[in-house]
DNA sequence: TTGAAAGCGGTACCAG
DNA sequence: CTGGTACCGCTTTCAA
């Protein structure tokens, strides 16, 4: 039934009504009765008529486009990237938004090149670094942005991120609920503990629930300015040697290795000997020798909260600035039973 | 100094000239003085005007935005289309083209949706299977879209794939020239010569070749409907037993993982025992166990390309329908030797 | 070489 | 509940 580009008009006269009154039933900004929105309603089908786009951003407030910046790095990680690249547009999609990707240099420059020239209504921020040079970037614009992850300088922006406090409790729980009483950290490198924001929240937090349920935790850090494999088989030789029957490892994906590493290399099998649960790992625990109970940082939820941060932060009630968290879940793999009892 | 959004006029104002002038000294459609630019120029950046993409798009006859349907589903090799992804919108940057991403069932119905609103002047087509949906969608729009990859009902559609007849010469080429004059090739399965269009015009091509050449060229297909582990080793044993001292491989990973199995259970290595070219791989070939010279379908190439048909889509010298090849390269890996002198 | 002004196709205000 | 219409910011013809 369609032909070359129908447009509002047509639609109007077709149903007989106003330019004006189409637009109001459609976008239902304004009552229009039942009769009337039926036979607009049926003359934009058989019509085949869909809004201009540049026109709607240029009369309306909305582009109904958000961008995704994602550098999209060629040493990262690809199946997980995506599935956050993916998470994101189909949640966007259920607000009737597009996503416009910028990648590579683009994920930076295009910041600002789309928010000048109004092409998007916000900004997601996906894998954010520490010293994300997208920060910067985003205070000296005026579209919102949010971020899927934290930076360490993260004053003033909108994050999306795991509740790594309660991720730390859960591990926590997870191992003493099964009678361990002797837990070990492997944690980030030290300096990760200096700089950065939630890496001592959550071994903070983790001591606090471990003394908290009478439990006995330590914990070691898995390098100094980076983490090193030797740093951490040292680490986790260390915390077995003081006794620990289970450890929480909140570290990079070579960090687990390392850590499972040094396990094999002193005949320790997990579960049996040793139990483990990698705590808010963002990275696919899937990539690791031996499969491992986790609590990660999923792509849906945090991408569903970063696209419903974005739509709130058009109206006028917007997002404060700060960290929203999402609620930890912990999927089992089986790396975690009961301690020997010897 | 910018302030909170720029418009034209201001800029005008600025500079001393008139709306038209500074469209016109932008866009370059129209003679400017020097001096009359330099003033605009240096109005726009001091100003830090950006055009207003909304405006530009209705008052215009260019998005500049392209839209990239991949539907990216969960099973398929993430590397692999990233790569594509990347390469496609670092290509479309290149022309002052965003990328709308169009992924999951959006993949399908996103490009309708977004023909109808004018909001991407054209369409790249990735990830593009056999019977692909996205083609007989694309018919039905006006919106002009470039795929990449080749559909089995092609007709009338501008596609970008390798040029697998030469690819072909080149795979035989290689091996020829090292000292093989009885080569074997691993073929797609049964249906892939019947409903396919070029896994057939490939094999001929590499036929015609080797008998041009003087060498012995056999082939066998991996599978009738599929291919299957089974089949593979049967065909694979089946060439060696002929005496076939190089394999040609045109398959799907799998499949080159199933020819490396029946080798490596024969005893046989490569390059030692037996050469192998990969012909026309469209997945990562470094996840194979071995190695391998491959002659792939390289991303950069293919969506370099694509853009630059979707672009010229858009004048009035539009490219014809047909696909559109790119030559191929065969990247040496060490998996051809001289045949062992028995 | 430059300027004035008519659209582009919606949105949303002001009336009725 | 509905209609008329003044913009939104830029491109491009028409005139000068």
């Amino acid at each position: 039934m369609e032909s070359e580009m129908v447009k509002i008009d047509e639609v109007a006269k077709a149903a007989g009504v106003s330019i004006s009154t189409v637009s109001y039933a459609l976008s239902g900004k304004r009552p229009v009765s039942a009769g009337t929105r039926a036979r607009i309603q049926q003359a934009v089908s058989e019509l085949g008529y869909s809004p201009n786009a540049g026109a709607r951003m240029l009369a309306g407030s909305r582009t109904h486009i958000f961008a995704l910046t994602e550098p999209l790095r060629k040493d990262s990680h690809a199946p997980t990237h995506m599935s956050f690249v993916l998470a994101t547009s189909v949640a966007a999609r259920r607000h009737d938004y597009d996503i416009l990707l910028l990648t590579e240099e683009q994920a930076s420059a295009g910041m600002g090149r789309v928010a000048a020239s109004g092409l998007v209504d916000a900004i997601l921020v996906l894998d954010v670094a520490p010293d994300d040079e997208r920060v910067a970037l985003s205070r000296t614009i005026e579209t919102p942005s949010i971020f899927i992850g934290v930076p360490d300088d993260h004053e003033g922006l909108i994050c999306v991120d795991l509740d790594f406090e309660s991720a730390a409790e859960l591990a926590v729980d997870r191992v003493f609920d099964e009678g361990h009483t002797r837990i070990g950290l492997v944690g980030q490198p030290e300096v990760a503990y200096e700089k950065s924001n939630f890496p001592p929240r959550l071994r903070r937090a983790a001591h606090a629930h471990a003394e908290r349920r009478g439990a006995e935790l330590s914990s070691r850090t898995s390098g100094g300015r980076l983490s090193s494999v030797a740093a951490t088989r040292r680490a986790t030789g260390e915390l077995i040697d003081a006794g620990a029957t289970a450890l929480l490892v909140h570290a990079a994906d070579d960090v687990h290795g390392a850590v499972l590493a040094e396990l094999d290399a002193r005949g320790l099998r997990v579960p049996d000997d040793v139990s483990i649960v990698s705590v808010a790992a963002s990275f696919d625990t899937s990539v690791l020798p031996v499969a491992l109970d986790v609590i990660p940082l999923q792509p849906e939820p945090s991408c569903d909260l970063a696209v419903a941060l974005a739509i709130r932060s058009l109206t006028d009630d917007p997002p404060r600035p700060g960290l929203h968290l999402i609620a930890p879940t912990l999927i089992a793999r089986g790396s975690v039973a009961a301690p020997r009892g010897d």
